[in-house]
DNA sequence: TATGAATGAGCCTTCATTCAT
DNA sequence: GATGAATGAAGGCTCATTCAT
């Protein structure tokens, strides 16, 4: 059994290797079955089809980045530690950024792939509204909270494939959003 | 020669649709020819490979984003213009950027195509860099220049498949950037 | 051991469900396994090949269709008697008779099937010739044996795949037999 | 364009070839491609499917066996003629028959096919029908119409895989139909 | 007996591209 | 410039069978 999870995980690894390398366009199930020193057909008894092998990549994605943000931090200093985490993430593992752009890019097209990138960003989406809310009240600074929150996110998302300028970009929306009120 | 300047470019406009509907994952030529109206083979009168056709398209898109930013603006107001317009854009036409992204991602991988879209970007980034730079001088707000540059760009990468959201985002970056100095 | 006679019975029936549903186009072992309720590996230790499995449904098919032929009869009586009782048996199972065309068809390519398929006609060859020659003898008719013989299987082949059209067909050739002599 | 229709009747000939020979299991698109010397892909452009190859050998085998049957005779001898000239067919061209068994028992799983296939039967039957009801009123006999229709065409169904009996089996059916009235 | 992993041959189909016409 | 035939490489997937457990 260990041999199963072992050899699937290589699957997965590898097919997201190939992802993050050569994108969607030209991912052919072959190569990474050769990686894992399989038949191609072998391929078949761990995933169905190709679209399960993609899923899969796409869970081992997001369970990399299951950020859980800091509750035990003034508004301010979480958002900045919070964006802090993603630039340096970006910065040291950069095809897990490039492969979640390849799957943001496939979900407008594929309703179930585009169901479970949602929820995956729900989550997130929810931690920032909170802090934003936050620091609302404690007067670290008003601003919408909703347009923040996606703000945010678009950021985030901008930056996804530029690693050099990561960390300057999220310092940089820090301090917009420390320095004032935008009311 | 109107004549194969228009099948030239009825041959272009298919292909933008094409990638803007369905990526290029599944950018198949034959269909592109038959949009056209032509035979699939004679497309390779127009455009010798899949890639050539694909540098047209590329073309095509940033001569339809060639945005000249106002310079008779205070810099607050020009930024609030400029975002805005862009804002508008990605409501009125989606498509052009869904495309836009596809042609980023796929620059990571074409060296061709990444200096292409690096190019284009260039002009953009110089005039956002002079309206910061501008804005400092004017103590409009008090700003890292090339961070605050690339914070704009990224988030309006990041908005790009948001149509929704775009106006509200770009609203509250302006906001920011308007109520204060970030040093 | 029953266990065993059982499986083996219900991958039998499987196998002669799909055969006579879909034909040996697109007959699969796998399906055949799990409606058993088993592996699909595991039906190999049942039958070694899927020829092995075939060859268990003609015998399978010609077991249900072992009918004794009626000897206390005079032969017109008896050949309607007979005619009548294939004829019902095609109309309440016509699957049987399905398959059977199947295992014909088959048997022109395969030998081994084609022996098992002869032998399993020859003991109804031989019943059918009596009857024509006791039939000859007693003036019920006058006609020649063999082709007689043949005339009759010809006919019950041709309607297998016809139910509705059986019993008048079958009615029809009784007939012609009973009412004159074909000399 | 002559270099076309050879190389698709080429095609044709080799697939109606491969039925007979190894019936629908078996039949596969390369060998057929390889018959006629060209690449598999290729034939795709004469056939876009293997259905369509399909549906193109049952015109070829209809086409073949489109016989006009006599009117210029009595019933009875034009049923003899008729019933002879499919007996010899059977025996000097017994693949043609071959295939319409294949394709008789594929028509039972396709609806497409099924409608072809009865298409072919209509006017068959429509001649016999219109003979039997002649020879009722001739007094060259008295039978059933349509259940001697139906018992002909079983009879020739019956015996299509079968040319070594098939001269003697109609012969037998002819004497039965003209030796008496079977009311 | 039963399983599930593995295989390898093979299937139909697709596609960008080339070439003669 | 335009066509249609041809190619060959490849692609996802299937299936009977084998083998170690």
């Amino acid at each position: 059994m260990a041999d199963h999870v072992d050899r699937r995980q290589a699957l997965i690894r590898a097919a997201f290797s190939a992802i993050a390398e050569r994108g969607f366009e030209g991912f052919r199930l072959r190569p990474i079955a050769a990686s894992a020193g399989i038949d191609h057909s072998t391929l078949h008894h761990y995933f169905a089809t190709k679209e399960d092998l993609i899923a899969a990549v796409l869970e081992h994605v997001t369970s990399q980045l299951e950020g859980t943000m800091r509750t035990d931090m003034e508004p301010a200093a979480r958002l900045r530690h919070h964006l802090d985490a993603i630039a340096a993430a970006i910065v040291e593992r950069p095809e897990l950024f490039v492969v979640l752009d390849e799957l943001d890019l496939r979900a407008r097209r594929d309703p179930t792939m585009a169901v479970d990138v949602r929820r995956d960003e729900q989550g997130w989406r929810a931690a920032l509204s909170a802090l934003f809310e936050e620091g609302n009240e404690q007067r670290a600074w008003s601003v919408d909270v909703d347009a923040s929150v996606e703000l945010v996110i678009a950021t985030l998302k901008g930056i996804r494939l530029h690693p050099d300028t990561a960390a300057a970009v999220v310092r940089q929306l820090c301090d917009l959003f420390s320095s004032g009120d935008a009311s």
